[in-house]
DNA sequence: CGCCGGTGCTCATTCGTATGACCGACCACG
DNA sequence: CGTGGTCGGTCATACGAATGAGCACCGGCG
């Protein structure tokens, strides 16, 4: 019962204890039910309960962490905004997965957005405060501009995991990742399967490990295959798209073309029509990279996005249970799904 | 700098002071730049926050707060999960408004979703432990099923806002709240311009402040207007419609139809049907309702959620920042959209 | 010379909780 | 009767930072 006069401010053991007519720490072995189990007898746990009720004593979390317990708090920072138009955001799905385990492990979730300095970039420390401390760990997202916070994170032995892959010298933290390498192999097993044997590889500009597993995926396929790659060394720059691989395809000497971005499929659909050329008649295309948001569709693959976030929240759990335990990366499998844009070969150099 | 060699725990004030030969206090007074002010001479500054560079220390915000400082951390309590299903998530976009503000404001958002019991209801005090006390104050949202805890929070001096009207005895806390009177007011007052004169209202079964707010508006603008409401005491049930009132829309007796939600609102369009009664041309509809994210159209109005949401941040700052000051509840309005579901009245009993 | 006041710090305490150490009372056993 | 063990707690301290009080030193003034 509280009482219905005014506000007052909240109770704590101190108070509970001199109302049960015991010592705090009589309280709060009650409370927290340590190893001196059961050294406090029913009759007295009795009148400390009834004094915890009577008063409406809830313990302070942050008290709690402060002596070293943990604050069942579990941070999420993305480096870049999060919400923001968040629902077509890349992130968005992460989040609900993360929210999903977090909620189920009892854990709650901070939001730590207050790191952005205006310009849309985030960072970890800012002003040289890390407030990500204030969670017992955190999930980070996003391309980190910066490796150098990641690494000081590390050193300070703040337990961590990253979403997506990101290689640091020196601070191995466990990331999750999706398997881009092994998805990028299948879509090449399947446009092989329908009878494709030379290839073109484009890339898009972007450069940062996803993008590296992706193309030593694809390079591995291909060589086991022994499919022709008409693009050696994957050479289509960004703006390019360059008129040597275009021709290739008019030619037919090219037969199907796996592109590391929506973006560069659709420019690669216009400039093959500009040919008269159409996709998948004349040529097969296939993206490494999920594009079930976009209006068209592709042969493509899923990030398991909600299956990522439940992921990274236990593996985070894991290691704020046990901070000094070898922690891994975990790949997560893509599934490749069709979308009509690979055909079977009919023209072209097939022998 | 950090060394290289494993994973070390974050420095503290203390190392700061060794490192810079002065007293944890000293330290103290550095980084808070407190009411002493400048009795640290720049050398002994520099010494220290060279100390500190060199340390890669950060404050710890959980002690901070602890000492009676803030965390910087505002709370979302929702009752009803927030992200399953989170698109489509009434209270998605309410979010956004409070994370935008929040960031703005440099704040961080803590999710309170542990308090989960599994069944789907949340609960503030679980386990009799108030988790919300890690935030400096809360937006909490949802059809709280519990006004005891309302209470209780309120009375513990916790400050916090809720987004939506809810009135407990004795709690004065702050809503924000779409304002359905003048909404409604305003909907009768569109159709009523256009030439109905007898509506009937049709009620959820749903109670609650919020429809209280819509009912009261809708009286009070029937009554204004000299409007005959054909439904007296809004008397349809929710599983009814009941056939009396369908009855009067098919004797053109009753010309426009005030709906509390869009699933009465859809069931009324198939009972009219049924008697080969189509809307808007032999039925008028509004909806008292924000439609905005269902397939089909109405005549409605619209919470303006993300706004909301960033008038509860800052309504919540400013409690934080003054507990004692006299805190108001805020009515933000609604606009009214068209959607086509009302048509001039051609037939009835207009005189 | 003695005292005042300002400077530049340090000391000690506080926040609320957890916990290892410890202590008195009581009982049992030899 | 002495000794040891368990029961039922209390005491004291730690966690990390903030802060009021206080202290030593110095310069200036009467």
């Amino acid at each position: 019962m509280t009482s219905t006069t005014g506000r007052q401010r909240a109770a704590r053991q101190s108070d509970v204890a001199r109302l049960a007519g015991v010592s705090q720490s009589a309280v709060s072995r009650v409370i927290s039910g340590d190893g001196t189990d059961s050294r406090i007898p029913a009759e007295t746990r009795d009148r400390i309960l009834a004094a915890i009720a009577s008063l409406g004593y809830v313990p302070n979390p942050i008290a709690r962490n402060l002596r070293g317990k943990r604050t069942q708090l579990l941070g999420v920072h993305t480096f870049e905004p999060l919400f923001p138009n968040a629902r077509e955001s890349f992130y968005f799905e992460f989040l609900l997965g993360i929210e999903e385990r977090a909620e189920e492990t009892r854990h709650d979730l901070v939001l730590f957005s207050s790191t952005g300095d205006g310009a849309g970039g985030r960072k970890i420390y800012r002003e040289e405060t890390n407030r990500l401390t204030i969670a017992d760990g955190s999930v980070l997202l996003g391309m980190s501009p910066d490796r150098e916070e990641l690494a000081r994170l590390w050193h300070e032995g703040y337990p961590f995991v990253h979403i997506g892959r990101r290689d640091v010298d020196g601070a191995p933290f466990p990331c999750i990742v999706p398997d881009y390498r092994r998805a990028a192999a299948e879509i090449v097993e399947r446009v092989h399967a329908h009878g494709h044997r030379r290839f073109a590889y484009l890339r898009d500009s972007i450069e940062g490990e996803p993008y590296d597993d992706r193309r030593s995926g694809y390079a591995d396929a291909v060589a086991r295959l022994g499919i022709v790659d008409t693009s050696p060394g994957f050479v289509s720059g960004v703006s390019g798209l360059d008129s040597a691989v275009i021709d290739g395809f008019a030619r037919g000497d090219t037969t199907a073309a796996v592109v590391e971005s929506e973006r560069i499929a659709d420019r690669l659909r216009t400039e093959l029509s500009a040919r008269g050329l159409s996709v998948p008649q004349d040529v097969s295309v296939a993206v490494l990279e999920d594009t079930s948001a976009a209006g068209e569709h592709w042969d493509d693959l899923r990030i398991p996005r909600k299956q990522i976030g439940r992921i990274a929240v236990d593996s985070l759990i894991a290691m704020v249970q046990d901070p000094d335990a070898e922690r891994e990366s975990v790949l997560v499998a893509c599934e490749v799904v069709p979308g009509g844009t690979i055909a079977d070969a009919t023209r072209g150099a097939e022998r």
